[in-house]
DNA sequence: TAATAAAATCTAATAAAATTACATAAATTA
DNA sequence: TAATTTATGTAATTTTATTAGATTTTATTA
């Protein structure tokens, strides 16, 4: 189910009609869904029957099938209401709030995400000399996380979660190095204060926070969070989920990003582990 | 959920056929997708104005409207199937599957929770004397997510990473405390020792794992977590977040668990961090 | 560069599907 | 039980989608 992925991909392999149908598509997904196949063709300026193959062509029964599609992918794409928790709800209701809460902040990060600027990240992190990461509460769990996924890259890695460890090794990064920091708020004062330190002493620095927030004025590159909480009391913080899903796209990335020959690395991170369990 | 909701609606409010109608497409409203509104009348059993007055009823434009609506609503609760992810994928591509991946995780998580073991294990930490969170890499910042959400209770808790300190904290727990050993595997032979440690000193032992793996020998209540992966090189491990929302969940039920005069305990820790803070 | 072949696209005709108008039947109320 | 409202069905109409065949565009080769 990627149709809209595949929508991208016509852009580059389909014909010249296919293209400026896919584009118009991808420009305004909802409108397409309350528009017969007569309107598309003519808004995007082709005739009917090349709007049906360009349906078919994507392996869809015709217009109609296409646009049950499109709206199933949308519907995906758009979080539910996310509704408060009452303490008067019954556990399953509970449950379903939290899940439905997280999957729409998921829902949310995604369209957020910019692949540029994930691409850049990506970039900079494959270049590092060393990658340090910094985060407090919530945040340092998430900091630690990543720390579990980067270490298998090779790089030099480390996640700091004690403030005056973190100020003593942003200090004393270089140009080559890439600091990481991790808050929901963007206004931990201290994660700004290591922010701005690591800017000062020249390592490049990327934020996972808030946009328009003042961590973001220390970084380099600003990776965005979709924040829209905190304003109910039982409801948890869902956005470190978000933070997280983020990181497992950065890693996974990079392993891509460093070629095939690193898969045989990766395995033999994986195979270092055998010894530590029990074999099913 | 709104049209899905309606549908059950229908059921009290509408009537004969509407109510036939509404309980074919709640019975199987994927095979409803395909068909035209002809085939539809026919299966149910009514015209085909029926159903498009149905459809109107419900405030939808028509039978096509009303068959996007559901596709979208469809879309929204099924999660696309998990692919594995392709060195030549697009970053968008990647992306996507990365997050659907996590969708499909949260969504298989939410439909294994037991209410009744919930309640349980709220039960245990809300009368536990403390509570000891233990887990190996990538369960660690599991732990440590989750001792942040603990912390606010008031009860002591502590996450220990460190296989030394997880043993000694453990082997002098008594009876009164709860520990939560956290392992997607539940084969880490460290974690299930930490487990048998606790149990002999008698703690209330909590595995957050697969069920039937040998941790889940050690434990006194087992929350289990949805999983099925490790199978491809560059999917990421998605559980954790599942084992996230769990402790969302948790922490969520024991805050109102503990009652209304605990909000304002839960409102003091909130303030405490303000000063930590730059206003917006 | 011109001739040829392949493809992409369009116009027009056909088929399918949905909606509307109107008639009939069922249910409700006085 | 008759009157009235409401629900449902039949048939006609309209809208929408698909197919067939002609035409143009693009690519290929001599």
């Amino acid at each position: 189910m990627t149709l809209l992925a595949d929508l991208a991909d016509v852009e580059a392999r389909r014909s010249k009609s296919a293209r400026k149908i896919a584009a118009y598509i991808t420009a305004e997904p909802e409108s397409v869904l309350s528009m017969s196949i007569a309107t598309l063709a003519g808004a995007v300026g082709v005739s009917e029957p090349t709007v049906n193959r360009f349906c078919t062509g994507l392996g869809r029964k015709g217009f109609p099938d296409f646009k049950l599609a499109l709206a199933a992918e949308l519907g995906r794409r758009q979080p539910g209401i996310t509704q408060d928790i009452d303490p008067d709800d019954s556990s399953r209701h509970i449950i379903d709030k939290i899940f439905d809460a997280t999957r729409a902040t998921l829902v949310r990060a995604q369209n957020q995400i910019d692949v540029a600027t994930i691409d850049r990240a990506v970039q900079i992190l494959g270049s590092a000399r060393s990658i340090v990461l910094c985060g407090l509460g919530a945040s340092a769990s998430v900091a630690l996380d990543a720390q579990h996924k980067l270490l298998r890259f090779g790089t030099p890695v480390i996640a700091h979660t004690d403030v005056i460890n973190q100020r003593m090794t942003t200090a004393s990064l270089t140009g080559e190095d890439c600091l990481i920091c991790i808050s929901y708020t963007g206004r931990t004062m201290a994660t700004v204060e290591v922010a701005e330190l690591g800017a000062c002493a020249g390592a490049t620095v990327i934020g996972i926070t808030t946009p328009g927030t003042p961590l973001t004025g220390h970084c380099d590159l600003v990776l965005p969070v979709a924040s829209e909480e905190d304003t109910d009391l039982y409801t948890p913080m869902t956005s470190r989920i978000a933070q997280l899903v983020l990181f497992d796209v950065l890693a996974t990335k990079l392993a891509i990003h460093k070629g095939p020959a690193f898969s045989d690395q990766l395995r033999q991170v994986k195979d270092s582990l055998k010894t530590t369990r029990y074999q099913g």
